[in-house]
RNA sequence: GGGGUUGUAGCUCAACUGGACAGAGCGACGGUUUCCUAAACCGUAGGUUGCGAGUUCGAUUCUCGCCAGCCCCA
């Protein structure tokens, strides 16, 4: 039975009638207190109109104690809570045997899109995109684990007025030698001359961009052709990227997808009464809510992002029936999220609609922009990572595929173990940092346990010793204590959308082994003993690679 | 001007959503390799949680007012 079970039970016994769906069972937060602790007798205090203490022990009385080796109650009245070494073992096998690493399945049956990553078409990728593309990848993973079906949709930035720029510069500005091998890196370059012929006086190239762009939108041809390719470039070239973050699309359905579906949201507002002209343009006013206004199209016609960002929704309703969209983008778009979805459920829509909004990384206190010329490329970043983290797996006898698990995961993990909220300042050092709180210590750990089961499978055990069956010592019981706490741990980052909260606990867990392992002796220890930690090491290591795998984060066996 | 957000050790961040003495990493200082991988472990120092009120048994967390930074909107 669970903890939280039980004490939820102990609370009816002692106060039938009431509703105790709120008592949480969490970990002591000092080992002195005990293993567990529940403070919610305290909550109840008033409620009762009783002291709080006296709450407790009503409830301590009604306990079945069979799981608890000791129960106090301690301070105001908090509920101390110690488990037996019998329960400890149960629960432990039971982790062991439960699929999934004993993650709940409570997303069975339902769909959740998640919208990532989402980069601008025919522009190199850069560190600015690695949080959306890393955050998102991980809740992708984390919510697939628990039973969701999950569709990860690229909503990329595949339609505005650049491809007028974009059209006119590949025609006029590359070689033919560079339309022929066309790629990303061509595809900035010509955008950047374009660009800046359009910003000159006579304005004739400005105009050509321009014809260019209607061109397209009139649906030309060659001009879509050329669109096409381009798209098709780029999502070349994003691959190329995801396969090394380790992150997969299921669809990439840009801005452009949605084009012919704008007429009829429009319409749609104006037939609920939501929408209304203002000043040539169409506006839906949501300053009863503190919202402002929210313009769905523009005075010269045109529609942005808040209308599209409508239809997606129609468009992922129809297709998926989700039951939720998470959308994880950088936190200057708050107010436009919470503007479009309080629209979205004036029109009706029920489906539960997420921001997830992240810091916007800098470089050196100042933002990433070509103007600033610190735009880092995300591919040099990772082959930065890749040739740091080489530089010491060789002296190790590592490879170079190794240095990748190691410099990317490290990339990775720096990323993930803050905060979503967190603004982050990219640092070289800090990025790739391969000590501490960092991606290689938790692979480090990992291969470390590896290497030690490996070892007990190659030797055998020694004899049995009397002397030996004595209760696990505290490392044991901390290390226990700790795996249990994983499946929690997945669902709190879930619920939070913080993939930060899972690689805390990682790390917590493999403080926690690295400690046991220092202090104990695993391969040496006599029966059973030896067994008893070699299951408790097999289960870290398991756990631990799967929480790696949420975070999308290899775990080697050797490093 | 209006709104949002952040402020915690020298630096970078946590703190399971109101719980016990605010915890880690880096950096500093000191210790641990005839022993399962020292990318590790153990210890010491380091704090008025921006400031001031309030709510209550209890506040880093909730409310209000200032101060500072960043962002968004007209």
């Amino acid at each position: 039975m669970k903890l939280e079970d039980t004490i939820r039970s102990a609370f009816e016994k002692a106060f039938p009638g009431e509703d105790f769906s709120f008592v949480r069972v969490v970990p002591a937060t000092d080992a002195k207190f005990g293993d567990y602790q529940c403070n919610d007798a305290l909550k109840l205090a008033k409620k009762f109109g009783m002291k709080p203490r006296d709450i407790a022990s009503k409830v301590a009385a009604a306990l079945d104690n069979e799981c608890f080796e000791k129960v106090e109650i301690a301070g105001p009245g908090f509920l101390n809570l110690t488990v037996g070494e019998k329960w400890l073992a149960q629960s432990v096998a039971a982790l062991d045997a439960a699929s999934e690493c004993g993650i709940p399945q409570q997303g069975a049956g339902k769909t959740v899109v998640i919208d990532y990553s989402s980069p601008n078409a025919a522009k190199q990728m850069h560190i600015g995109h690695i949080r959306s593309t890393v955050i998102g990848g991980a809740l992708d993973r984390i919510f697939r684990a628990l039973g969701y079906n999950v569709v990860a949709d690229n909503h990329l930035g595949d339609w505005g007025t650049q491809f007028g720029i974009l059209i006119k510069g590949y025609r006029e500005c590359l070689t033919q030698e560079e339309r022929d091998n066309l790629s990303v890196a061509n595809l900035e370059k010509c955008y950047v001359l374009s660009a800046a012929k359009a910003k000159e006086e006579d304005g004739e190239w400005k105009d050509a961009c321009k014809a260019e762009l209607v061109k397209l939108q009139q649906g030309d041809a060659e001009n879509l052709a050329l669109w096409k390719k381009f798209i098709d470039i780029s999502i070349c070239e994003f691959e190329r990227m995801y396969a090394k973050l380790g992150v997969k699309f299921d669809t990439y359905r840009g801005e452009s997808y949605y084009n012919a579906m704008m007429p009829g949201v429009v319409e749609k507002l104006l037939k609920a009464g939501l929408a209304e002209e203002s000043e040539g343009a169409l506006v839906v006013k949501l300053e009863e809510e503190n919202l402002g206004v929210a313009i769905v199209r523009k005075s010269d016609g045109g529609y942005n992002y808040t209308t599209s960002d409508l239809a997606c929704v129609e468009s992922r309703v129809a297709d998926y029936n989700p039951e939720r969209i998470i959308y994880v983008t950088d936190d200057r778009q708050k107010l436009h999220f919470a503007q479009f979805f309080s629209i979205a459920a004036k029109m009706g829509y029920t489906v539960k609609l997420v921001h997830v909004p992240f810091g916007l990384m800098s470089f050196k206190g100042k933002a990433i922009s070509t103007r600033e010329g610190n735009l880092i490329k995300l591919d040099d970043l990772l082959s930065e990572a890749v040739r740091r983290s080489y530089e010491i797996v060789k002296e190790r006898g590592g490879d170079e595929h190794l240095a990748e698990q190691i410099g990317i995961g490290a990339v990775k993990y720096t990323d993930l173990s803050h905060d979503p909220a967190t603004a982050i300042d990219f640092d070289w050092d800090k990025a790739l940092a391969l000590d501490g709180n960092s991606g290689p210590y938790l692979q480090y750990a990992h291969a470390r346990v590896c290497s030690l089961l490996a070892k007990a499978a190659q030797s055998p055990a020694g004899s049995p010793d009397d002397s030996a069956t004595e209760a696990p010592g505290a490392f044991d019981k901390r290390l226990a204590l700790q795996l249990l706490e994983f499946p929690g741990a997945v669902v709190r980052a879930a619920e939070a959308y913080k993939p930060s909260i899972l690689a805390d606990y990682l790390y917590q867990t493999a403080q926690v082994y690295s400690s046991f392992y220092q202090n104990t002796s695993v391969l040496k220890s006599p029966e059973p003993v030896r067994s008893r930690r070699l299951a408790l090491c097999a289960l870290f290591a398991k756990i631990l690679a799967k929480g790696l795998d949420l975070l999308g984060i290899e775990a080697p066996e050797r490093i």
